[in-house]
DNA sequence: CGAAATCTTGAGTATAATCAAAAACGGTGG
DNA sequence: CCACCGTTTTTGATTATACTCAAGATTTCG
């Protein structure tokens, strides 16, 4: 069951070389890292909040998402997981999970004992500090849902996590001519948006007849990517991507 | 204007004191952290979206909050910051912030340098970890601020901010008989709730009537903390406070 | 004491929720 | 290949929560 998941597909291997040069080490160290891969179905908590767990999940390939749950049973997701994300790595620190994850589409997932990450962190400050940044990275992201949730109407709020997701996807090469796969219900997006079904039915409604956006199934394109920034009223600063993969 | 403030009045050795026991080592360079402690007025921005900082800001004393503004202009708060926080620490890891940090109140604010806080992580890799983690908890804090922004209503939205303010405040040592100063004006919350100033003056006034809360000018008293923390579904886990400071 | 900021009140409106049901879709097995 | 089932999407009608606009009261602070 142990494997090491080969590093040209290693989505985090990539993702930290994004934002510097591994040295030789430190590559070696990444790649020989101990990881139990298993696929998980979709619409399955990978984790849930409570557990005091003892590893944490790369998602290698699938859709994932953050949530919690409020004491009236209400679900709120507080971001989307795209391969090369370690949904979980703050329960390196803090020893109960104050939330869940869950799968949205079927998921590949590679779970890395706290023991080898902590291994890894002493031996290359490097890394430790690509991790830090990545947990960084992931408050980013909530500070501008919070934002979203509490401060833009239906469209913009729609248009910006569908900007956020276009981004993210592109910088992992999951996004072609524009276009991408977003495994994502209406409900899903309702429980990201702080809206009703109804209502993000409603919203998408508008934002295609407007042609901002074209779906197909589960494909979502983009025909003019200025005009759904501009809806969405994203920036994409907050996601402090190198290498100009923010760019359109 | 290089100054040690003297430990026992810094929040932020008490803060990490509760976590786990420093070495005498450890405490040494925590007490020598060059610092350049400024007082900063009230309403004035520490910070500012889109600066690349190159020093992070402990908040000595006083209140402040981080916050970004959407392109049409809105204000929104993500979070409070009380004595002993460090709002921007993740430019240590990020170069451009997505945030402004402003104060509430008067503040005492001190200064320290990237350098000297990468040099402390280097030479004392439980510190490092305990910035880590201090970044994880602001991260913890968001993830809770969008569900309660996104899932809950007015009465309960404004509960949970407050019960949060409370704990938080207990866990510095800043309330006193179930009461504490908070100098954040009805415009400010509605910021932080993504609601009008019209409408947090109306929630108020009903969470007045029902008994939940009782203020005075900015003193805020709760006479049954329990029945608050029900009104806001409050349960502080996501605070990962240790030592029970998190008890009623 | 006076000006500015903050808080409060009222009336009318809008965005999004609720409830309910029908249509479309996706996968399964015969 | 088609019938069937569960899920997801869509539609319609009604309601509610929170917004807007505007003005008056109160507090704060210089």
């Amino acid at each position: 069951m142990h494997s090491s998941f080969h590093p040209d597909h290693n989505p985090l291997i990539r993702k930290i070389e994004s934002v510097f040069t591994l040295t030789e080490d430190e590559r070696q160290a990444l790649e020989t890292l101990p990881m139990q891969v298993q696929v998980i179905k979709d619409r399955q908590d990978i984790v849930r909040e409570g557990d005091r767990p003892s590893r944490s999940c790369l998602l290698l390939s699938g859709f994932a998402c953050t949530y919690k749950l409020t004491a009236g049973g209400k679900r709120q997701i507080v971001s989307f997981n795209i391969p090369g994300d370690i949904p979980d790595l703050q329960s390196l620190h803090l020893k109960v999970l104050d939330n869940s994850v869950a799968t949205n589409s079927s998921c590949s997932v590679g779970f890395i004992t706290h023991e080898a990450l902590r291994d890894i962190c002493t031996r290359h400050p490097r890394i430790a500090a690509a991790f830090w940044r990545e947990t960084l990275i992931d408050a980013a992201i909530f500070r501008e849902w919070v934002t979203n949730v509490g401060r833009r109407d239906g469209m913009s709020r729609m248009a910006h996590v569908l900007c956020e997701l276009m981004v993210r996807l592109r910088a992992v090469g999951l996004v072609e001519d524009h276009a991408c796969d977003l495994p994502i219900t209406q409900g899903e997006f309702a429980d990201a948006l702080g809206f009703t079904t109804v209502h993000v039915n409603r919203v998408l409604q508008q934002m295609r007849a407007e042609g901002l956006i074209e779906t197909n199934g589960t494909r979502l394109k983009v025909p003019d990517w200025n005009r759904l920034k501009e809806a969405g009223e994203f920036d994409p600063t907050y996601l402090h991507l190198e290498n100009g993969q923010a760019a359109a």
